[in-house]
DNA sequence: CGCCGTCTTGACGCGCCTTTGACACCCGGC
DNA sequence: GCCGGGTGTCAAAGGCGCGTCAAGACGGCG
């Protein structure tokens, strides 16, 4: 099941998309101006983002950028301005669509079909989901973890950390990285954050908790899972 | 440099893309039938595809069923017809965007680099940059250094250090300019931390650290790694 | 309205990284 | 042969970042 954020400052344009895009079972977020879009998107991950241009407190390019800086999902831009330069600025700045109102519903749920699909990942051969080490494997499509034959509960932004980092398997991630994608663009300091909930997932994953084996920690740098 | 396939039967719009694709650094191939939109889709391997719908061959949302059946390539639809149900149709066979025309050359433009720009390989993931000398390696994107088979753990001014000086490989590097580059704008005359951080860098990567083949001193002058 | 799980925030001790000073060494010039 | 600038080495001190714990705030759900 998609999630989908609409992010529009007209209540009936919002009704109408939410009542829409429920019935074809998608889950919806919504905001009505920037600075909750921007929170929604870092806290809830939608596969797509429907977004208004005309917000009340902030440029809509703006928004694009400030999601731009830290996420690739598809944005379709809902504009009720026609011209060929609002356009382009919309699209250069990271949109993926632009739609002008008034729009046809069908067509608006046919480019949020197609927008989706192409962010799908492209089905490659033996890139699985899930991940073993040799004390626990992690399954991110299902949004399982396994440990001893038994699974474990993970908390929302322990799981998003988590997956975060299994992407990266091998590879340092910045603090500052870990708590842009986890905690949305406007962290990037609070490593106490990253402390509280690396010690939880060590807890929960690791064989021995106070000597990390996979999840490490690279002093002053970041963390790096090693499989 | 991007390869857009422009698939249309009116010349004049053909004309009109390719001047200005081509005087936007774009190589263009065109084809004015379906057939030989596929045939040259296949053969030369465009990053995007222009496709006008009103095709003399063959439907246009056939040709796209036809390039989706082996390629992800992003098609972005051209087309007179302005009726919702076409734009679905097209959507939902595979067409990343759908411009009526008239469409204004701008727009036009601006979608194209949205629907390339997206294509893109997803940011980092797998770019390694890895330098090898014979001693060890080491991975600037995954922070990691490598020798005799094992990891090494470098500080994170051991790293910065070295991070400028591999991007400067073979080349001298000032004194003042690794100060600067490391430890900040204010720094320039510190020589000794140079000193007792290259003599870390040395210890922990060089085969014989009293002898450094890699991490050269130029006296006087600064340092230079040498693969 | 109250409960419960989750997230946030603060405090504390410990260990590692950075900084700093002292000293030996090499090499050219006098 | 002596001297001095630049360099390599070592170790101690200080500070900062990390892990840990627990209490309080928050929000969703019944």
């Amino acid at each position: 099941m998609n999630r989908v954020l609409v992010v529009d400052d007209e209540p009936q344009i919002v009704r109408a998309l939410v009542i829409n895009l429920k019935a074809r079972k998608y889950e919806v977020d919504a905001a009505a101006d920037g600075a909750t879009a921007l929170r929604l998107a870092a806290a809830r991950h939608p596969d797509v983002i429907v977004l208004d241009l005309g917000l009340p407190d902030m440029d809509g390019v703006e928004v694009i950028k400030g999601l731009r800086g830290w996420t690739r999902v598809p944005i379709l831009v809902l504009s009720a301005r026609q011209t060929s330069d609002e356009k382009v600025e919309a699209l250069d700045a990271g949109a993926d669509d632009y739609v002008t109102k008034p729009f046809g519903m069908d067509e608006l749920l046919a480019r949020l079909r197609a927008a989706v699909r192409r962010a799908e990942p492209a089905g490659q051969p033996d890139d699985s989901v899930v991940v073993e080490t040799d004390a626990f494997t992690v399954d991110l499509a299902a949004k399982k973890a396994h440990r001893d034959g038994r699974d474990v509960r993970l908390t929302p932004t322990e799981w998003h950390l988590l997956e975060v980092l299994v992407r990266n398997a091998g590879r340092l991630v910045s603090q500052k990285q870990l708590l842009q994608e986890v905690w949305g663009p406007s962290y990037g300091t609070e490593s106490n954050y990253l402390r509280v909930y690396m010690a939880q997932l060590r807890r929960k994953l690791e064989a021995d908790p106070s000597h990390p084996r996979h999840f490490v920690t690279e002093p002053g740098m970041g963390y790096r899972f090693e499989r």
